[in-house]
DNA sequence: GTTGACTCCGAAACCGATTTCGGAAACTTT
DNA sequence: AAAGTTTCCGAAATCGGTTTCGGAGTCAAC
């Protein structure tokens, strides 16, 4: 442990003793009056007021947390491996929770690690040692030993994802298996008959919802299941280019090319069109997220999109109402994703919206 | 002030008190044997730790922080409007920023606000209160209040950026000069000859040096200055996008755009494929940052790449040093970028290079 | 004039650690 | 064996607030 640190010249701050002894009145008066109790005379509430505001006054928290005993803050740790796409989702997503926490008087203290064994642990000393009172947790997956570890320990958190122990814990997620039906929809009415569909692994709880989606709305639309051809990627825009390869050798009659998210689509749109290929004129593509950059991506991607701003803030709601003491099955929120249709798709060639295209197959 | 923060059930956790009952001893022994202080001896110490790591004791960094006077942590206040591109750049820098400070020890702090004039508040606030020892402060401008008013105040902090005012604080930021030189003579040796330049705004510090950058490698490559068109943007890839149509409507002699970041690149490379232009074919384009989207668009830009994980890596180490008392000038760095060169430039047509690159390709 | 209720404020304990200071053993030295 | 060191540990104060408890006034009521 270093102790170094030295004591920087300047004024030091005032402090309660110090705020009281200038307005003549004792230490606990003067708490109780900054902090409105009914007890204290409106006269005297004034004069303390005044007193502290000409002094610079600022209540130590340090202070106020050792008594109150929570930290007022919420903790967020992340991996260091988040960069490219995946880092602007989350610095979008980071800001919004932020200001949520703001507004409600929480600090949000990041801390980023390099393993996956160092998060946990992370969590564990960082709550244990009072510097936060609960956690947003990112990035979850289908069983995830973060969340085990934090409900065994007790400690209070929101993930962003459904886990398989959903039930038990608070979360924010998306509703993937509605949007994924739209987003299939929405490339059948273009004319599309043959799909490649790029889902998530195993791993991650809402493939499965996505894979239902996809399939429901494929179902309605009666397109055969054997004209989905099923891609397994890891949400890197590389898996996106690889997939765009494998279509382009083992699968070429497809025209549309549904991605799980927003980094797989660009990678994606990226390989086309170094092999040639042009989207959305040979191949349609569409990606999942809604991150800023799709928008200026070229072509610009057709996307469902969640304001990252809106969950920040919702989660940030919601752990605060944990903290505070609901109960986590008080907090199961599912937002809905928007269709935003942009230039990476379009109909199929030789497809009339009009024409008798429409409710036939092939 | 809101109290309604019920107490969660579950074993309170050890105090020091407790683990000091516990085997025995007394409160300050047991810390002194914790903090590993000489006057105890080994055996002492030996049982201390044993029992504490038994019993699951974890200090709580509350008390820590009121007695020893410092909180363990770094802030850094954001603006709200990070989006897009810059909250790419600034997730990839919050979290090696957040790693460094960890190494060391400290926590980094979130703070998010929705103005400028909110955000001195902040500073003085968060450190007023105690919550953070200093602050590490991003997209400085020449004339920045925040710089002002924290040196006003005698907060610690250090910039990423010089100010005007960078001979009083401490700042990391990148040789612009150097590498804008070094951009230029690669599409100069390119064959290029009637450039643009699109630089950010005045109240920028960099744009100058920038600017000197420029004109020092044309001065030094014989290119008249008049074949240099200077355009000025806002960091976005709406001006990008402006830029690119102005270069086609009233210059388009210029086979070559300078970018004053990646953002300003995309928003020019998009506009350019709209309007038909081929991105390198008919015209290059070079970017600044580095950030990993840019790798991954498409085409893939050629930019002056500067480690974001370096960086914040060196910003962690310089704020601590601050708040342990350096002096801030000991701590002000300027670190290279490199040129990174992508498909976004190309020899002008009919060019054969006879001389030799500069950078790497990647 | 005592009793009681009510208003307003202060003494002291407390949160959980660290630090200052001093003192009791044990161990050397003469 | 007395004096001087060294080693190891504890009592009490401290950081800067909050909370508990009670007490001194003021005022109306019996």
């Amino acid at each position: 442990m270093s102790d170094d640190v030295i004591d920087r010249g300047g004024a030091r701050r005032p402090t309660l003793s110090a705020l009281a002894e200038s307005v003549g009145l004792s230490k606990p008066t003067v708490s109780r009056a900054l902090n409105d109790y009914p007890d204290i005379s409106d006269s005297t509430k004034q004069r303390v007021r005044e007193a502290a505001a000409s002094l610079g006054y600022v209540g130590s928290s340090r202070a106020r947390q050792l008594t109150k005993g929570h930290a007022e803050a919420i903790g967020m740790v992340t991996l260091a491996d988040n960069i490219g796409l995946r880092a602007a989702y989350q610095s979008e997503f980071t800001n919004a929770l932020s200001l949520g926490l703001a507004q409600q008087n929480y600090d949000l203290l990041v801390h980023t690690v390099l393993t996956d064994a160092d998060e946990v642990e992370s969590y564990k000393r960082l709550y244990g040692e009072g510097k936060v009172d609960g956690f947003v947790i990112m990035r979850t997956r289908k069983n995830d030993t973060r969340v085990e570890a934090l409900l065994d320990a007790n400690i209070p958190f929101v993930t962003q994802g459904r886990t398989e122990l959903a039930h038990r814990h608070a979360w924010l997620d998306i509703d993937v298996e509605q949007c994924f039906a739209e987003v299939f929809e929405h490339l059948y009415n273009l004319g599309h008959r043959h799909f490649a569909f790029l889902n998530g692994g195993e791993d991650v709880y809402s493939t499965s919802l996505r894979h239902a989606g996809v399939v429901t709305a494929a179902l309605k639309c009666n397109v055969p299941l054997d004209h989905i051809c099923q891609l397994s990627g890891d949400f890197s825009a590389a898996s996106g280019r690889l997939a765009m390869r494998r279509l382009r050798d083992e699968n070429p009659q497809v025209t549309a090319l549904i991605c799980s998210n927003d980094a797989m689509a660009m990678g994606a749109v990226s390989q086309a069109n170094e092999l040639g290929l042009s989207v959305p004129n040979d191949i349609s593509v569409t990606g999942y997220d809604g991150v800023r950059l799709a928008e200026f991506y070229n072509p610009p991607i057709t996307t469902l999109a969640h304001s990252a701003a809106q969950c920040g803030q919702a989660l940030a709601s919601m752990v605060v109402g944990l903290v505070r003491g609901h109960a986590p099955t008080d907090h199961q929120v599912l937002l809905p994703a928007d269709l935003t249709i942009r230039s990476s798709t379009a109909p199929v060639a030789g497809f009339s919206p009009t024409g008798s295209f429409i409710g036939r197959y092939k």
